[in-house]
RNA sequence: CGGGGUGUGGCGCAGUUGGCUUAGCGCACUUGCAUGGGGUGCAAGGGGUCGUCCGUUCGAGUCGGAUCACCCCGACCA
């Protein structure tokens, strides 16, 4: 058991917190709600930025780059958006700053108020439509298939490390197209590419679905989800996937000539997942001993440690890892040679086992002579002998293992925590004693569905594609339904 | 914004019917020796004026007031 931590039974929340500082991934920053990503926190980051940037390419899109600043007009244009954003934006005022006259240190200066205020980016339609507009003139211009990696800013009353901050990071898809049909297609692509991502990289089993009116992103027609499962029961979002229809197109007025030489209003999609990834990450695969890496997305895969008595043995061990870890990265294997003399043998093992390497090689006097290394494995915590002869491979198909064995563990857990209810009582018994997904009917009105949220706290976190029609009766009204939504808790 | 809580070396805390006074402890840090197959032991060191301001008092980390900051629980959300 590591030191200085607490059990997810004991407290879910100190537990993810001691994780977070422990494994080193990101801190509370001094400025209100933001926070700092550490380098090990950043690394994974960067893993999961290069996987999904080689997803988004591989379907045709492109990266730019547009302003972090957004002139507060543009958000009027599209009215449930703005209401939508409205009350958690950071708004620029002024240009410039001056020092006070009493000498008390720098005031804003009253004198460079700006005509009109500039809004921090929460998200980049409506900017991002703007310059569109000068884009596009015909079909031929059709479609744009852009992706953005910025950072958004959400003032959020109560923050938490990645899974909302202030400020965060994320890749925002912004595309256009000329046919409905097309702009659909392409949000249903992507929010399988994130399925596809979030499943076999990150590890996580998710359910698609599409969202419910009252869960709809501000200013979309449909957005699509994921939903993943947290080990404390709670659902988690952990990417979106929206068909804007024409909303966007027709407030910032962007229009196109088809071949028919008739305008029409361009359809519009855009898709995002953040750095709360991160936060799915750890709330699905840690343990007590803190985080685990899928080792798709580890930083480090392989951490060899030397265990030694003097300069003589610790020279031979070196030799040896040296050998190994050249033949690990002839087979793209990220590896570290942890040869710091002044951290104890055990001490780094729990340092890796706290950041979650997949996989530690130990190296000592003993195994020299044997030919053979321990190989413990972060996943099940279990070691074993391994002979120098062919290890290289042998690890590399343990890599393979225990990035499945993380997804079944992950799926088989969200299958014992999935359940149906067919009654009110059923419904708030399951959310109270047994946190989890419940399957239950919902007569399919805005008005219920807020009311459910109220008395229950769960919300409708989505309706799955390729539901099975089932007849019922709504848990709240008793009226009839014609399949069951996913209901969860969530962050 | 409502409810609760906390501010004492880098981190985590103890100390409060005001005075035993030189403000302690654990971790971390520095040095030395031993040790080395799961956060190693022993010894010696360095470092804080108790969030800030005002007040009560012969005397305040300790009492009162104000203020600031942060944390937790709600409402809002990726």
């Amino acid at each position: 058991m590591a030191k200085n931590s607490t059990t997810r039974e004991e407290n879910y929340s100190q537990w993810y917190n001691d994780i977070v500082k422990n494994a080193d991934l990101a801190e509370n920053s001094s400025v209100r709600g933001c926070m700092v990503i550490k380098p090990y926190g950043y690394a994974i980051w960067e893993k999961v930025q290069s996987a999904l940037d080689k997803m988004f390419k591989d379907t045709g899109h492109v990266n730019a780059y547009f302003p972090l600043f957004i002139p507060k007009s543009f958000f009027s244009r599209e009215a449930s958006h703005v209401e939508g954003f409205a009350k958690e934006c950071a708004v620029v005022t002024h240009y410039r700053l001056k020092n006070a006259e009493d000498g008390s240190g720098v005031v804003v200066d009253p004198e460079a108020k700006l005509e009109e205020e500039l809004i921090v980016r929460p998200t980049s339609e409506t900017i991002i439509w703007n310059t569109y507009k000068n884009w596009i003139q015909s079909y031929r211009d059709l479609p744009i298939l852009c992706n953005q990696w910025a950072n958004v800013v959400r003032w959020e009353m109560r923050t938490r490390l990645f899974l909302r901050t202030a400020e965060f990071l994320w890749q925002e898809g912004h595309t256009a197209h000329a046919t409905r049909e097309e702009a659909v297609e392409e949000t249903e692509r992507m929010l399988h590419v994130y399925a596809d991502f979030v499943e076999n990289f990150m590890a996580i089993p998710v359910v698609k679905g599409v969202k419910s009116p009252n869960e709809r992103f501000a200013g979309a027609l449909d957005t699509y989800c994921i939903e993943a499962l947290m080990q404390d029961g709670k659902a988690l979002q952990a990417g979106t996937s929206h068909f804007l229809g024409q909303n966007f197109a027709k407030a910032f007025d962007v229009k196109f000539l088809n071949k028919d030489n008739q305008l029409e209003y361009v359809w519009a999609t855009s898709w995002g997942v953040s750095t709360r990834l991160i936060g799915a990450l750890i709330m699905t695969h840690s343990d007590d001993n803190g985080l685990v890496l899928p080792p798709k997305l580890a930083p480090t895969q392989v951490v060899i440690i030397p265990i030694y008595k003097n300069e003589e043995q610790r020279q031979a061990i070196a030799e040896k890892a040296a050998g190994l870890a050249a033949e690990l990265k002839a087979l793209n294997i990220t590896v570290k040679f942890d040869d710091d003399d002044t951290k104890r043998s055990g001490w780094k093992f729990n340092e890796y086992e706290q950041k979650g390497v997949p996989v530690r090689i130990a190296i000592g006097p003993r195994d020299l002579e044997n030919n053979q290394a321990e190989v413990a494995r972060r996943d099940t915590l279990t070691k074993e002998s391994v002979s120098f002869d062919g290890i290289a491979a042998y690890i590399q198909k343990l890599l393979d293992e225990i990035q499945n064995n993380l997804f079944q563990k992950a799926l088989s857990f969200r299958d014992t925590h999935t359940y149906k209810a067919d009654t009110w009582e059923e419904f708030i018994d399951l959310l109270d004693n047994k946190p989890g997904f419940v399957y239950a009917h919902w007569d399919g009105t805005q008005e219920t569905e807020e009311k459910i949220k109220e008395l229950s706290k769960a919300t409708i976190r989505c309706i799955p594609f390729n539901n099975p029609k089932e007849e019922g009766k709504c848990i709240l009204t008793g009226k009839p339904s014609s399949q069951r939504v996913l209901f969860a808790r969530s962050y």
